[in-house]
DNA sequence: TCCTTGAGTTCCTTGAGGGAACCCTAACAA
DNA sequence: TTGTTAGGGTTCCCTCAAGGAACTCAAGGA
């Protein structure tokens, strides 16, 4: 496929997608955050092939997203999210809001989160970290940054 | 490189992945963003190949993520968010957000937000949707929910 | 001693991404 | 009336990554 590389854009989206940007990735990452830590596991959870899987794993632990740990005197490893990595998750979430709206139909959304403060099953809300009110898309201008290509 | 289809699986992830989890789908929809509407320009902008191009947009037409416009008499197009399009915005205001965090280094994050409502330079936090206090992955617990496979 | 299990490698095939050249339509210009 | 230009794509070929199956390796256990 020879792709692009993303990683000198001027840009973080670019290069977000260069750490997580491949088709299984955030897959991946959504397996690790609820407890499926094993190759095996992984393996036949997503369907994935055993090659990319490697590939992927190797990807995320050489960004500093996953930490490959062993677990037992034989060589066998479990892969945990690191603090960047968890972070990332808060992505996925938001990626599962937007799917649950556009793309659930009838059957409705396929997990439900309960918050830990207050106990409901609920959704996120993007808000701005200054005021607290909601910041989407179009509540926003786009300015040039201290770290513009410009 | 005959890729598995997400589309199938119960998962808001995979589904997510499968409108836009091909690489270049969130750089066009950022540019879309930003006000780069037309085929030129996306492709100038991206450095893409042309025929990607042709194939990402006329998928995120697809589904419902752009709308294709005639901008003239002649035959012109233009691309523009849809109010699902718009929506998905808000998952790449967080991938910046995490890749200012993460990646964007000395230089500073390319990019910077003011939010209408308060008029700040600000940035994305994730809140729950019921009580409005923060909300991340370390703040929930997962459940099955009514499309779950199970 | 062989068997099993987890965690990968190796190898081959196929098809998507990159890139360059080409095409089509409608307005303009000469 | 015949170029010419510009936007918006197709077509073509080449390479390399994804899929998939088979193979390897190390450490226990029967």
């Amino acid at each position: 496929m020879q792709r692009t590389d993303f990683s000198k854009m001027a840009c973080s989206i670019a290069r977000t997608l260069d750490v997580i940007g491949e088709p299984w990735s955030p897959l991946i990452l959504r397996d690790v955050w609820v407890g499926m830590s094993r190759f095996e596991q992984l393996q036949a959870d997503l369907g994935i092939s055993r090659k990319v899987l490697t590939e992927r794993l190797n990807h995320l632990v050489d960004h500093g997203v996953l930490e490959r740990r062993p677990y037992d005197n034989r060589p066998r490893y479990e892969y945990v999210l690191t603090q960047k990595g968890t972070e990332l998750v808060d992505m996925l979430m938001v990626m599962v809001g937007w799917g649950d709206r556009w793309l659930a139909g009838e059957a409705g959304p396929p997990v439900l989160y309960r918050h830990h403060a207050c106990g409901e099953i609920s959704t996120t809300e993007l808000c701005c970290a200054n005021c607290g009110k909601p910041m989407h898309a179009n509540d926003v201008d786009v300015l040039a940054g201290p770290g513009s290509a410009a």
